[in-house]
DNA sequence: CTGTATCCTCGTTGATACTG
DNA sequence: CAGTATCAACGAGGATACAG
């Protein structure tokens, strides 16, 4: 962020969420009140361990997401989104169905072109 | 976009407005119905005129802006939204919101802390 | 199971000079 | 005024191996 960007209300509420995978980590909280590591890497199965890692700890420091490390072997560590990360429900809903409207907006596009 | 990223329509509308400058150059045009070429260099200091070149194109070429080209001496270029690209705005005033919500939680955060 | 550590690739952005 | 062209820098992300 710099001059006119941190200025920017958007840009602040983009930089929590962007990040190739941060979205996709974020909405299969959504739907899942907690989820371990490889539970994670499962449901995306694209994802490398060193990126669902780094993304993970991105989003704990912003206050996101919550990190529960039960102290035992083999270990066992929860995901859950934060009570603040959960306001974050609305805003992806809204990109969910703009980002739906959009896809019909190019296949109509699409159509007229053929 | 790739295997879950291309299934998530949160992912889809993120790659319309992600791009250093997008969000600023959309947000400079809801408030002002036709922009010049510089007087977006004006509104954004900190762009080169390469990234406000690629960024204007990108954007054209998504049918969020539309371009004008006046064939005379000195060369005039207006920029602005397409009535498509206006269907963002809801999207970006929810954003705008939440990152204003953002910055006052970081400050409780902050006070918290000291 | 839940990570770290290295190394490497590639795309985005920036700096600068030039043009019709 | 509104761009292009070229080159360089930087950082996000990926591949792979190793570890507690």
């Amino acid at each position: 962020m710099e001059e006119n960007a941190e200025m920017c209300k958007v840009v602040v509420a983009l930089d929590m969420i962007v990040g190739k995978w941060k979205p996709i980590i974020i909405q299969h909280m959504l739907f899942n009140e907690t989820l371990r590591f490889n539970e994670l890497r499962r449901l995306i199965p694209a994802i490398t361990q060193r990126m669902l890692t780094l993304h993970l700890r991105d989003l704990e420091e912003q206050d996101i997401v919550q990190r529960v490390v039960f102290p035992q072997i083999p270990p066992k560590v929860e995901y859950s989104l934060t009570k603040y990360g959960r306001t974050l429900e609305p805003l992806l809903a809204a990109m969910h169905q703009w980002g739906l409207a959009h896809l019909e907006h190019m296949e109509m596009k699409k159509k007229r072109h053929s």
